[in-house]
DNA sequence: CCGCCGATCTTT
DNA sequence: AAGATCGGCGGG
């Protein structure tokens, strides 16, 4: 029997095998999962690639400090850091055990647990101030410094990503990473198109418009 | 909607 | 001294 694509799958999580790859394979196909945290769930909407010794924007980029050790851990933990002294971010490890790949997660649609969300971020005014950036995901779904570590696989701590069938979009908004000053020529982020959620339109060149506008 | 700027921790 | 950010404030 030919089962028609797309059948109702329930929620799974995605393997440690899914990680072990370069953090540009990964990105664009964790656009449309799912991070879970307790009873918060969101779908992710926008990423961004970095990638240790090579890539200059990377934390890893001048080797292993105190802050980034999870990045160079095995594939499949939650690299959580702290940024400007305020907001946490956290990012999935990718590639094999002592290579600094990573996969920043920047923006989330709220799926389930919104209540909690709201809870946790009294300076949201609409639905998409929960989500649309790194530091205010972080606070929606209650990462901190506490998940630095954490297993995505296994869940030791609570947070982990999942599928529930949805496929990452064909094709992708991309363009260059958000917020850094070198290596902007790399279109390492990528993003839902036309989701509300996402933190900004593309911005430097080298990705496609922001969908919807001139 | 847009731009400026301060907050305040980590690494160089 | 700069940085993978955010929120409050002012102006259009």
């Amino acid at each position: 029997m030919a089962a028609p694509e797309a059948p109702a799958r329930g929620l799974h999580c995605l393997a440690r095998s899914f990680y072990a790859r370069d953090s540009l394979e990964v990105a664009p196909e964790l656009l449309n999962a799912l991070v879970v945290a307790g009873q918060r769930v969101g779908r992710i909407v926008e990423v961004e690639a970095y990638r240790g010794a090579e890539d200059p924007a990377s934390h890893a980029y001048r080797g292993r400090s105190r802050r980034n050790a999870t990045m160079f851990g095995p594939p499949g933990h939650l690299y959580v850091y702290f940024s400007y002294g305020n907001h946490w971010c956290a990012n999935a490890v990718c590639g094999e055990d002592g290579v600094a790949m990573a996969v920043l997660l920047r923006a989330i649609s709220p799926v389930a647990g919104v209540e909690e969300m709201w809870a946790a971020r009294p300076a949201a005014r609409r639905l998409r101030d929960l989500g649309s950036g790194p530091g205010k995901l972080c606070q929606a779904l209650g990462i901190d410094r506490r998940h630095d570590g954490a297993d995505l696989v296994t869940g030791d701590r609570g947070v982990r990503i999942m599928t529930d069938g949805t496929a990452s979009p064909p094709q992708p908004g991309n363009g260059s990473r958000v917020g850094i000053s070198t290596a902007q020529d790399r279109p390492w982020r990528w993003w839902v198109p036309g989701d509300p959620n996402v933190s900004r339109p593309a911005s430097g060149g080298a990705g496609r418009k922001w969908p919807g506008k001139p």
